[in-house]
DNA sequence: GCCGAAGCGTGACTTCGGTCACAGTATCCT
DNA sequence: AGGATACTGTGACCGAAGTCACGCTTCGGC
């Protein structure tokens, strides 16, 4: 396990005391890590893979929040499951992800005597507030056009790659919109040599 | 001081410290408690008052997020504090506040070395990040009205009263929209009796 | 009482984004 | 190769909400 890796800020000790009381877990792509009104018995560390966090809509729509990668944990779990409260959003694994399992009951001890531990729970909670303030601005302050070009960014930054893989469904989805207006936005920024288009794939120029 | 009332779940160890350690501040109807780019050198406890926090659009406008009253810390100012950040918020007294300031130095040692500042806190955050959610869910999934009718439920919820003093403009800007499409949703409102409509005034009838 | 300011009501118009219908094109499977 | 199935492009239309213009009412101050 390289936990070491993953996690270069935790000292030795911690690291040692998380590979024994931690359960290292694997999630195919597509599998559900949570799902509102789920309870939770551990924290999870993502280890590696791409975890999706959405929120779900009366009419099951899914918007996207933000994603969880390597060396991220998993906040709502942390705040969850101290709480012994259930989610309210959805977790979906969108590649093979390995996660490290730390059984809640362990939480208060590792809080207490790990200084590490708490300063990184800590900015967890700081870094996810800080992103659901930044989905808030963009739905309350910004048109469609400049939701697409932040989430457009969100994705090349976040796969480290100026190509993805992705159909116009699939944005207008993740944005709650629908696919013609995807499309046509799409072909707006293409004519604007801001990006290039191709089926399954949005290419980033300049943007 | 009332602390011991405001907050029953400390035991009388940690309100005499906190006591001891924490300085009152009260501020007029209208003082800014946080603006964005500000750094925090405590963390507030809310004692008595209403304190609004918002977001602030890149010109300026204001969206309403929540209330902190009576019995609520700010977690923004308790996670920023910790990590000597910024933050990204708007807070005003809506009402004569007064508050318990308490250094950050003193975070550490408090979640150290009481338990239930330590759930204090956790239930801080985790409550904050559910109304964060609870904001998305309006401006994604639903349309003015709808966000219209939450806000007022808020509003009266909040104030504990089936009456509020507020005029159609306030309204407007909290959720970013117009006076006279507020208007409009009101009289909609008033026209099925769920709501009475007077000059700065809105009463709740059946919602 | 009178005047000005603040608050509210309302019709006309515009714009953005969602919906519908349909056509074109790439990809995959056998 | 041929057909089915995704994926994309585009015009026509509609509805929600923002904007503009204007007039009316209420209230407070002098």
């Amino acid at each position: 396990m390289k936990l070491d890796e993953t996690f270069p800020q935790f000292d030795p000790e911690l690291i040692q005391h998380l590979e024994k009381i931690g359960q290292v877990v694997t999630y195919e792509e597509g599998d559900m890590l949570m799902r509102p009104g789920q309870y939770f018995k551990n924290s999870l560390l993502i280890l590696d893979g791409r975890v999706k966090l959405y929120r779900e809509g009366e009419e099951g729509e899914e918007f996207f929040l933000y994603y969880l990668e390597k060396g991220n944990a998993c906040a709502l779990s942390m705040i969850c499951a101290t709480k012994n409260e259930t989610s309210e959003i959805k977790a979906r694994a969108m590649s093979p992800v390995t996660a490290l399992a730390i059984p809640i009951q362990h939480m208060d001890g590792l809080m207490r005597d790990h200084r590490q531990w708490y300063y990184f729970v800590l900015e967890t909670y700081r870094a996810r507030f800080g992103e659901l303030l930044e989905v808030i601005d963009q739905v309350v302050f910004h048109s469609m056009d400049q939701k697409l070009e932040f989430y457009l960014k969100r994705q090349f930054t976040s796969l480290q790659s100026d190509k993805i893989s992705i159909t116009h469904q699939e944005i207008a989805d993740d944005l709650n919109s629908s696919r013609e207006v995807i499309s046509r936005l799409l072909k707006k920024l293409e004519s604007q040599k801001r990006i290039s288009i191709s089926r399954n794939e949005i290419t980033r120029l300049n943007l």
